[in-house]
DNA sequence: ATACCTCCTGTAGCGACTACAGGATCAAGC
DNA sequence: GCTTGATCCTGTAGTCGCTACAGGAGGTAT
């Protein structure tokens, strides 16, 4: 059993960022030392690790509370974990397509903006569109 | 002279954003009736829809207002302009990047979920890795 | 008079942290 | 035993850009 900052640096999860996650029900309550310092199992450890993945993966906190919660029973519902994914994945996808849209307008837009110009192009055509 | 919502209904911009905007002191404080409530002129109105097109183009508030500003001038510095729309392109840019490297990771992470599997090899993956 | 609409101020909530403040406890060296 | 510095504790506030109330005042139409 280790104290919160050695778990942080195990998973990589910031002190800070566990107690939250503990605050919100995301992790279980570790256990406490007689001093009241939390104390982490390899199991707790673990379980920060696999949110961290979830989360660098861009998984809502919900949703990767909810992938921690399949991977502890044993039957790891794979259905589920699939419809979360592809979710995910269409959400993804209709980022990169916003922002495709937003790069193109912002392109053009810029495009006319060079120095020496009396007026901004850009500016002109935000104002009178 | 029109009210808030009537300014509303004319730029695009919701009531409670208009009020938001005012308080961060985006756009100046509009002149005001006897009985205290907010008049717009045509200017505020122009404000607001210059904002809305910022917003739409994801500029940060910040920016918008700096866009905002730069227009009020006569000069409308066409360099500062680039400058602000060109650093917002990169920013997309890598937005766009990071979604795609995570479209990537997971459609291969989610591609052998299939229903019938015992243990699910993304859940499997996300724990080992 | 009634009902309804618009407006006012001020505050709290969203997501997912992050950054303190202000204190307690611990480990190591002298 | 005493000091220093690291680590830990709780609790609160800030980030961004709104959005949604609560609770009230004023205006308009019937």
């Amino acid at each position: 059993m280790i104290p919160i900052g050695e778990a942080s640096r195990r998973s990589g999860v910031g002190i800070e960022t566990i107690r939250y996650y503990e605050r919100e029900g995301i992790v279980p309550k570790p256990a406490r030392a007689s001093n009241n310092r939390r104390l982490y199992s390899a199991g707790d450890v673990g379980r920060l690790r696999l949110l961290k993945k979830c989360r660098a993966l861009g998984f809502p906190l919900a949703d990767a509370k909810a992938l921690l919660d399949l991977s502890e029973e044993g039957s790891t519902d794979c259905q589920s974990v699939k419809a979360l994914a592809e979710q995910h994945i269409a959400n993804v996808r209709s980022k990169i397509a916003e922002l495709e849209r937003l790069d193109a307008a912002l392109h053009e837009l810029s495009g006319n903006c060079d120095s020496g110009n009396v007026s901004c192009p850009m500016l002109t055509r935000l104002q009178d569109g």
